[in-house]
Order: structure tokens, then C-alpha cells, then sequence
RNA sequence: GCCGAAGUGGCGAAAUGGUAGACGCGCCGGUCUCAAAAACCGGUGGGGGUGACUCCGUGUCAGUUCGACUCUGACCUUCGGCACCA
């Protein structure tokens, strides 16, 4: 009987998919377990590192519902964003069109994966059945007021032709295309994420999400804790009187020298002298003219030029100079700060090199008096701070926030390095913001009753820097929900991590025209019990999808308020060069082919065998080969005939032997696959594998014995390898489909050693090694060591110190 | 610059305080064959020894311990993340 990969994958996915045997049923009495990986984006094509995050996922999955849970594990299709937009402007293909015909081909791609979706539930992003509850949810997000319009200094990429959101940036370039960003500023519409950014720091309700994800996160966020403090500024005399500033050092008050204000600060114009005009002018057009790049490198030189006028540290009466510098941010904080060299680095830079005064106001312990080299950023005492002179800068921090309060002049508040998520984008292939503006009523939402706003089919796709949908006159030109009259439509699209924020309700209910989901299914399924993806979503998608989570859940939508309770973050999957796979490096894998010739079953053992799965690693095209003749070996080993063998134990020491190892293989292989641990499962099933051969060449197994291990061995293999295994279930009169049987249990007293190596060691050092039972007592196994002869030998001549005994383990004899 | 992870045979890796290199690739030898491939069996960290054996060996250097790939400190390298965040 020969083994036909190819054959047994399309005789048993045909099979599964007309007898339903992944459809997924909310009424199953089970427990559920719904396992989520992140649905890959339409590109046209599965290559091997979607099999790399989904093959893994499915055999985990599969465990899961071997081991008696009611399993989802869902898949879709990211269907809107550029590539299709791109398609469209270079092959003149309408992104629908394109679209559609890659989830096609991506569909029959993912079913030669053999995996258990359920593909009734498949949803798409880009159709109106799931992009009209994309409006749905961000006419809620604007009546609870998360969905905000504002103007503000926004990133935007030249090649995208769009805006894009803080996160999506990536060393100043654009994290799609690469392309340096550049500012602008806009009117667009922002969900405020920063309302949620203390709550998203509070991680307690996930479990088992890499450390590394949450510490992205919490850097991300980046909160700080602080005092805002504003300097006086009525001597300039302007309508606003001070200028505030930030700073989490307020026990450095009395150390500062000068102010900066951002170049883009507002009072920037009020506070120029005209005398300065023309050097600041020059100044800011300059930075204008600097790239985000080069304004972002923290070892650019710090620049900046002084504004004339002076501001009043308040709480000592010091007049001190206002500069403008472009270290200083305008996003964040106040976009002013304090000047205080003697305690922070930049601060300190900026002041040498515009020969500002420098006062030391923490005295460093041990310091003698002498002026500084470097900024002192360390604890100390108060110095040259008036009446906090002699406290530590602890006590200080309090003392001067808790006068700063009492006399109004500011007072402690937090800082986020976090801004609010824009989620506009001028783009055509994504989801119409549901926005009206009237000449009389101003910014109106489109009805709930009017949803969907469709996206038009025509429109130009040239990126002109405008959306799209701007000359699309019939788009446009609508009514005002509210009086009537002409009014025109927002043409601005949505960011699609808006799609990916909520997809795992959809699941659950993609057909549904009443609600994103049933509540009685959200119920039921939610939250998402595993989520495997790239970790490259994590301070995107991840991110994103807590706060909507938290958002739907404030406005009783919901009744959960995180997403994904666990989390595991597979790695990257590299070519054979070792290197990342690219078309222009020439060593991408094509997946198919290797399904053709070897069958699904040895593609997705061999991605799982390779290495620990969050490690990723290089792809080898011999390296398959190895797993290939396993699975040959499994094979050839399950078709044979048992009846063959003696119906009574030959050598029952050996088959308590192989009774033992079948226990302790049982055993590892579900502790491992319960940890996404695959390689050393399937190692183990390999060395198991061994084992039953060299049994059956000895012939030191009976019948009973080769048909149950050949049986478990199916089992244990079934999640891994779906095709083979059950087709061998089959042919060994086993009932259909091994997919529904229960993962193998073991009997901790089966697996348990009867005989043991002991080690002997001297000094550390192994020596000897003596079989001995496993329930050897430690008298006994001292005595045992101290008359081996090789031991004596090494003890010979010298005393014996100690003898240190690790039951079950070793003794190590200790000499001087 | 800061934070984090990792560094083990020719290669992918295993072992998380107790036999370093399980399992697999590759390579070498063998069986089968006219021959080759496939398949199967055996060997395979390095040095020394005819041999029983023996010494060295988990990035480097120290330390803790009877015992360290594993724990601690410093350093080197690689990969990720953040990077003027006041």
C-alpha cells in the first residue's frame, strides 16, 4: 500500500467539507474554546509564512477540540486597504474585482492546509454586510463623544497620498511603503484612545500575553506622571498671561535658566520682540524645512533661538529668557518646557551652547562644589531652592507641587506619550466615514437607518492628496439628515485597523443585519480564549483592538472588556539563507509546491518541528525531506499487519518497555502541543516511532500491544498531520473520523521508570553510571557509589568530605 | 544612547541547578542492486591513545554551588523594540 499524499489530501478535504465536519455549532453542550489567528490580508497569494502562522495555530486548535472543547477557529480575509487601490491605478482592475478574485484563489489555497475553519463563518471586510457595522460602531463611538473631528498637525505620507495614524510610523517612514513622512495640518477624525490609556496599562484581565507585547504596550503609552506649572507672562502683554509647561522634575523649579517653546508653539508670534522677528522667522521656516527624520535624531545638535521676551518663575520672582527650539515637541505635554541644565541632558547641551546660566539645585551626594560636566539627573538634596533647601528632591517634588497647587499656579497631572488615533485616511478603498456637513447644522451623522453608506463603485483612484471620493458628485451631494438641505458627505475613508478592531465578533454572526453580532452568541463565545499572530501588531492592532473592546464594552455593548485573554506571538519564518524572504533576495518559498509533492501533512509538520514556533527560523528545502520519511515511516508502520505478530507478550519485560514509552510519549506530546511546544512533540513521536520499529524487528511485542500503540500513535499525531492520520484510522477499521476522537490520556504509574541510571559522580564530575531500581533508598545508593570500583579509584589517596545524594538522580562523592 | 531577547556540533535544535548535544538534516560506512536512486541498518562535538580509557567543550571573563548551558556580575556579538516624550 503504497503511501499518496497528494491523493489522500484531496480525497479526505473533500470528504470533511461535504460531510461538515468543521461546522461549528453554538448549541454544542461543550465547553468552548475559541481560537482566533490573525486573517491575512488578500495579497493573491498563501505563501509559506502564512502556513507558518496557520498550520500551528489549526494543530492547536485541533488539540483543543480533541481534548473535548466545542472549538472555533475562524478565518477571513483583511479585504480593504492600498495594494487593492495600487492594482487598480497600475492595472487598471477595479479593487472589488481584484479583490474578490485573490480571496478566490487564497480560498482554495487555505483548504489545501487542510485546516478546521468553518468557512460559513468566513468574514470579508471590505462588503457592506460587515463594513456598514465599521459606521455602525463609529456613529456610537461619535454620540458617546470617542469619534472627534479636530485640526491638528498630522502624519502624512507622500507616496500612500494619505494621513496615517502616530502607530503607524515607523522610524519617521511610513510603516506600509517605507516612504518619510512628512506634517500637515488637517481637519480629520480621531477616536480618543487617550481617554482609555490608564485602563489599557492595566493588564490584569489577559492572561498569558508575552511579557515583551506588554511592555511595547506600556512604552507606547508611555505615561508620565508630573506637574504642570505655568510661567508668567504678563509683562509681554498679550491676552493670555502665562505659558504652561510640563515637566515630571519639579524639584528642579529653582534650577531653571530659560523656557522653550516649540517652534509651532502658538504664543510663538505674541512673544517675538521685533528685534527678533526676523532671526525667529528665519528659525522656524528652517525647521519646517528639516525632515522628520532628521528633527526626530535625538543626537541632532540642539538648536534654538531666543524670542526676545522674558517669563517669571513665579515661586523664586526670576525673570528668565524665552527661546524657541525644535527639541522641544509640540505633541507632547504642553509643547513648552522649563530649562533646567544642571538636571537634564538636553537642557544641559542647550544652555553650553547659548551660554545660559547654570545652577545646580540637587546636590549631588558627595559633590564638592564644583561646576558640573554633565547634567546631574540623579537623587540628592535640595539646594539653591529657598525654603525646600536641605530635603531630599523626594520630598521637594511634593512640597513644591503642593504649594504650586495652593496658590493656583499649577499642579500635578499626567502625561502620554500616546495621542489619539486618527483614523481618517484619503484614500477610496475602505469604509465612508458615516459623516454629513451642513451649511446650517454643522457636522450630522448619517442615520442608523441609512446605514450603509456605500462605498460608490466609481470613483478616480489617482492619490491627488484629496480623497477619492471628492469627485464623485453623486457621492458628495446628499441631504442633511437633519433639515433637509444640500449638503456634502465626508470623503474620507476609514483606517482599516478600524475592520480588525472588531472582527472577532463577526465570527460569530457574519450574517447578521440586525447587530454586529447576537448578544446571546457574544455570550456564548466571547472573549477569545487564544489569539495567535506576528508581534508585529503591537502597538497597532493589538492596541487598537483593546480600546474598542473597552470603548463597546462602556457603552454597554458588550460585557467583556478585553479581547484576546491570551496571546501568543508566533515567530518569522526566514528563507534558507537565513535571511527574511523577499522576492529580491530570491529565497521565497513557494508552499505549493511541496504540498504537491509531499503531501500537507509534511509541510505543516516540518513548520512545526523546525524550532520553538515563537522562535521562527530558516525553512530548509532537505530539511523537509526528514519529516517526509517520518510520516513515510508512520505509514508504513501503521499498514502493518498486526495478526502477524504473537497474540501472547513474547519478552514482557519489553513490552512493559514499550506500554512505558507509549505513557510517557502520550504524556509529552500533550504537555507540549498544551504549550505550542511542536518540535519537541513531534521529536518525541519520531523517537516513539523508533521505538515501534525496532519492536517490531525484534518481534518483542505482541498484538494487542502494536495495535494499541499504533492507535495512540494516530492520535497523538492527528492534530499535526490530519490527512494521513485519518486515512490509516480508516484503513484500520477505526469509525470516521479520527477528528472527532478524544486526545489520548496517560497513567502516570504506566509511565513511571522501574530502572534507573544512577550517576556517579566525584567531585561533580560523572564517573560511573549503575542501573539500579527507581526506588533505590538513599543509604543504598551511597553505599553503592562509595563501592564502585571506578569511584574508588578517584577516592583512592584522598578523604571523602560529603557524599551528596539527588534521589532518583545521582550521588556525587566529594574528596580533598 | 536606553530597554528586552538570544548566543550550544557542519546545520535546525534538545536539556531551565544534576548523564550536554534528545529528535532531525547533512556527512561517512554497510545491506539491497549490473549500477544508481529510493528504502533500511550502523556511525558521527573536538584532541590524545592500538586499547580499556582520558583530557577539553554550551559567546568571553569572573563569581555562587558538592555540581552551572541553566543562577549572579561585567564585557563582546546578533536580533527586536523605543529613541530629544521634558
Amino acid at each position: 500500500m503504497a503511501f499518496d499524499p497528494a491523493a489522500i489530501d484531496r480525497k479526505w478535504q473533500a470528504r470533511w467539507e461535504q460531510d461538515g465536519l468543521h461546522k461549528v455549532s453554538d448549541d454544542d453542550p461543550r465547553p468552548k474554546w475559541y481560537e482566533m489567528t490573525m486573517y491575512p490580508y488578500p495579497s493573491g497569494d498563501l505563501h509559506i509564512g502564512h502556513w507558518y502562522a496557520m498550520a500551528p495555530a489549526d494543530a492547536h486548535a485541533r488539540f483543543r477540540r480533541m481534548q473535548g472543547y466545542n472549538v472555533l477557529h475562524p478565518i477571513g480575509f483583511d479585504a480593504f486597504g492600498l495594494p487593492a487601490e495600487n492594482a487598480a491605478i497600475s492595472r487598471g482592475i477595479h479593487p472589488y474585482e481584484w479583490t474578490m478574485g485573490n480571496i478566490e484563489n487564497m480560498r482554495r489555497q487555505l483548504r489545501s492546509l487542510g485546516a478546521i475553519y468553518d468557512w460559513d463563518r468566513e468574514v470579508i471586510t471590505c462588503l457592506p454586510e460587515y463594513y456598514r457595522w465599521n459606521q455602525w460602531f463609529f456613529l456610537r463611538f461619535f454620540e458617546k463623544g470617542l469619534a472627534y473631528r479636530a485640526e491638528a498637525p498630522v502624519v502624512w505620507c507622500p507616496s500612500c497620498q494619505t494621513v496615517l495614524a502616530n502607530e503607524q510610523v515607523v522610524n519617521g517612514t511610513c510603516e506600509r511603503c517605507g516612504t518619510e513622512i512628512t506634517r500637515r495640518d488637517l481637519e480629520q477624525w480621531f477616536f480618543k484612545i487617550t481617554e482609555y490609556a490608564d485602563r489599557l496599562l492595566d493588564f490584569s484581565g489577559l492572561e498569558e500575553w508575552p511579557e515583551k507585547i506588554l511592555t511595547m504596550q506600556q512604552n507606547w503609552i508611555g505615561r508620565s506622571e508630573g506637574v504642570e506649572i505655568a510661567f508668567d507672562i504678563s509683562a509681554a502683554g498679550l491676552e493670555e498671561k502665562e505659558i504652561p509647561t510640563f515637566t515630571t522634575r519639579i524639584d528642579t523649579l529653582f534650577g531653571v535658566t530659560f523656557i522653550v517653546l516649540a517652534p509651532e508653539h502658538p504664543l510663538v508670534p505674541g512673544l517675538t520682540t521685533a528685534e527678533n522677528r526676523e532671526a525667529v522667522d528665519e528659525y522656524i521656516s528652517k525647521a519646517r524645512q528639516t525632515s522628520e527624520i532628521e528633527r526626530l535624531s535625538a543626537d541632532k545638535e540642539k538648536t534654538g533661538v531666543f524670542t526676545g521676551s522674558y517669563a517669571v518663575n513665579r515661586l523664586n520672582g526670576e525673570r528668565v529668557p524665552v527661546y524657541i527650539g525644535d527639541y522641544v515637541l509640540t505633541t507632547y505635554g504642553t509643547g513648552a518646557v522649563m530649562g533646567v541644565p544642571a538636571h537634564d541632558a538636553r537642557d544641559f547641551i542647550f544652555a553650553r551652547k547659548y551660554k545660559l546660566p547654570i545652577r545646580i539645585v540637587i546636590a549631588p551626594i558627595e559633590w564638592d562644589g564644583k561646576e558640573l560636566s554633565d547634567a546631574y539627573l540623579g537623587d540628592g538634596f535640595m539646594t539653591n531652592s529657598g525654603a525646600y533647601d536641605g530635603m531630599t528632591n523626594d520630598e521637594g517634588k511634593s512640597a513644591i507641587a503642593a504649594d504650586l497647587e495652593k496658590r493656583g499656579w499649577g499642579g500635578r497631572t499626567v502625561s502620554y506619550r500616546m495621542r489619539d488615533w486618527l483614523i481618517s485616511r484619503q484614500r477610496y478603498w475602505g469604509t465612508p466615514i458615516p459623516m454629513v456637513y451642513c451649511d446650517s447644522c454643522g457636522v450630522v451623522p448619517v442615520p442608523e437607518a441609512d446605514l450603509p453608506v456605500l462605498l460608490p463603485e466609481d470613483a478616480a483612484f489617482k492619490p491627488t492628496g484629496e480623497s477619492p471620493l471628492a469627485t464623485n458628485h453623486d457621492f458628495v451631494h446628499t441631504q442633511c439628515p437633519k433639515c433637509g438641505e444640500d449638503a456634502r458627505r465626508e470623503t474620507d475613508t476609514m483606517d482599516t485597523f478600524m475592520d480588525s478592531s472588531w472582527y472577532m465578533m463577526r465570527y460569530l454572526d457574519p450574517h447578521n443585519s440586525d447587530d454586529p453580532a447576537d448578544a446571546k452568541l457574544l455570550k456564548r463565545w466571547m472573549t477569545v480564549d487564544q489569539y495567535t499572530g506576528g508581534a508585529e501588531h503591537a502597538v497597532m492592532h493589538l492596541l487598537y483592538s483593546r480600546f474598542f473592546t473597552k470603548g463597546m464594552h462602556d457603552m454597554g455593548l458588550i460585557d467583556y472588556d478585553e479581547p484576546f485573554l491570551r496571546l501568543f506571538n508566533q515567530g518569522v519564518i526566514l528563507g534558507a539563507d537565513h535571511e527574511k524572504m523577499s522576492k529580491s533576495r530570491g529565497n521565497v518559498v513557494n508552499p505549493d509546491d511541496f504540498v504537491g509533492q509531499l503531501g500537507a501533512d509534511a509541510v505543516r509538520c516540518f513548520l512545526m518541528f523546525i524550532g520553538p514556533w515563537d522562535q521562527g527560523g530558516p525553512w530548509s528545502d532537505v530539511g523537509i525531506n526528514g519529516t517526509a520519511r517520518w510520516l513515510n515511516r508512520v505509514w508504513e508502520i501503521a499498514v502493518r499487519d498486526a495478526d502477524s505478530l504473537d497474540d501472547t507478550p513474547v519478552d514482557t519485560d519489553a513490552v512493559r518497555d514499550t506500554n512505558r514509552l507509549l505513557h510517557q510519549t502520550i504524556r509529552k506530546c500533550h504537555n507540549d502541543l498544551d504549550r505550542f511546544k511542536f518540535n519537541t512533540a513531534i521529536a518525541s513521536l519520531m523517537e516513539f516511532t523508533n521505538h515501534l520499529n525496532r519492536a517490531w524487528t525484534d518481534a518483542s511485542v505482541d498484538t494487542k500491544t502494536w495495535r494499541e500503540c499504533t492507535e495512540k500513535l494516530l492520535l497523538l499525531l492527528a492534530p499535526m498531520a490530519p490527512h494521513m492520520t485519518e486515512e490509516l484510522w480508516e484503513k484500520n477499521g477505526h469509525p470516521y473520523s479520527i477528528h472527532q476522537q478524544g486526545f489520548p490520556t496517560w497513567d502516570d504509574d504506566l509511565a513511571a521508570e522501574e530502572v534507573i541510571t544512577l550517576i556517579l559522580q566525584v567531585n561533580g564530575k560523572v564517573r560511573d553510571k549503575i542501573e539500579v531500581s527507581a526506588g533505590i533508598e538513599e543509604t543504598e545508593a551511597r553505599a553503592l557509589a562509595l563501592a564502585s570500583p571506578r569511584i574508588q579509584s578517584y577516592v583512592a589517596g584522598k578523604s571523602v568530605a560529603k557524599t551528596v545524594y539527588v534521589p532518583g538522580r545521582l550521588v556525587n562523592v566529594v574528596v580533598k
